[in-house]
DNA sequence: GATAGTTTCATACAAGTGTTTGAATTGCAA
DNA sequence: TTGCAATTCAAACACTTGTATGAAACTATC
């Protein structure tokens, strides 16, 4: 193990630029001139840009799992097993909103590479995300609990929504502030995680009708 | 300007091989291969590679946004300038979500291609998306006068939830279907935009001026 | 201090990229 | 037909990419 000296110097280097300038148009070999290593050294320590990518990803990312998870299980053990919906969805969103909003020059690296891998998808992010079905389905699980009335169909249209929210207003965030021309803040992000929980919830909660209405709309 | 057939099939050979496989891994010369055409037939009538994808997406979007304004002035005129939000929503996503869900097997080429724009984000692209910005200020407009007590800040912020939510489902339908094993369908577009503009409709009028249950909305 | 195992380094490699070139071919008008 | 422009074509260009190599420089153990 000697220094790994060198090795987490590339992953610094490399998030840093990846979060800057996207992963189109960042090389090796401006990873290892910010890195001041040898070019060989990325593939000797991860044995392939696809696999750097993957490790620099893969760690942000638990990361955010796991608070969800310890969110989701804090409020489902206090409540018995059975947390209100507003909770878990704050759970599912916030972390997220959290770690990519707020006042940009005070955001993080890592905060700045998530968004970056949720704005572009590069083969090896995308191989990870498709991972994270398994996680989902843990909050399915608690929102079913949490709205045992409510159809299975209606509680992952919920969850979709809910995510939807977060993940576009992260991706967008520049445009909504330039079309609302400052008036939306995106760097109250406590503002913003209320926001979505709010609709997510109404969405989940409101219009006890039968949703699926026979009634068919013809396009076109 | 003789036969632009060369040019058509240049065209629609990377409208193909971009919704297939990305904008990643298509090369120019897998697109003449395809369009039986030479190489610098792309160079000679489209003057670079870049301009060719931005060709395709203009064309293409500028068809979904004329659909949009024209459904929204359909709308307003026959309200006297003023209609009721979930016509105004239905407007905005409508044409999206019908262009680009629906059965696969009968999804267009433009469909698909549209897709993979939403979910890759080459350079081209980005720079013309930058200028929606206007249009999406048309719908603002709208929306605030069919919701005059409404807040600015509250509109933009509708109105970004209601594009969240049909991109994302868009752009994570795959995923969605998985999921929920098949129980959310998304061939079903009708259902998709009615879900969208319902959860939409409500984030902009809940806890404020009533307007009936939002909970089915019927156009046309 | 010799030895064996890591790690670093300069350099080369092979493959692929978009683009350019200049000659051939075509199509059409005079 | 002849002439001329528009188009097509094969080939090469210039460059970048990620990866591999094998020697050099370390480092720690005996």
């Amino acid at each position: 193990m000697a220094s790994d000296h060198t090795r987490s110097a590339i992953l610094a280097a490399a998030e840093r630029l990846y979060a800057d300038r996207g992963f189109g148009d960042v090389t090796l070999r401006d990873i290892v001139a910010e890195a001041n290593v040898n070019l060989a050294a990325v593939n000797y320590h991860f044995g392939s840009k696809d696999e750097l990518i993957a490790e620099l990803f893969v760690s942000r990312s638990i990361a955010t799992n796991r608070e969800r998870l310890r969110e989701l299980k804090a409020a489902e053990e206090q409540g018995g097993g059975r947390a209100p919906i507003e909770v878990i969805l704050r759970a599912l969103v916030g972390p997220t909103l959290r770690g990519c909003l707020g006042p940009e020059n005070q955001r993080s690296t890592a905060a700045r590479f998530m968004i970056r891998a949720s704005i572009e998808s590069v083969p090896p992010i995308r191989r990870i995300k498709n991972r994270e079905i398994d996680h989902l389905r843990k909050f399915a699980g608690a929102m079913r609990r949490s709205l045992p009335d409510r159809s299975d169909v209606d509680i992952y249209w919920g969850l979709n929504f809910a995510l939807a929210m977060a993940h576009h207003t992260i991706r967008e965030s520049e445009r909504l502030t330039k079309l609302s021309e400052g008036k939306c803040d995106l760097d109250d992000v406590e503002d913003v995680v209320a926001r979505v929980v709010s609709v997510a919830t109404t969405a989940l909660t409101a219009g006890r009708t039968e949703t699926k209405a026979p009634s068919r709309v013809v396009a076109r």
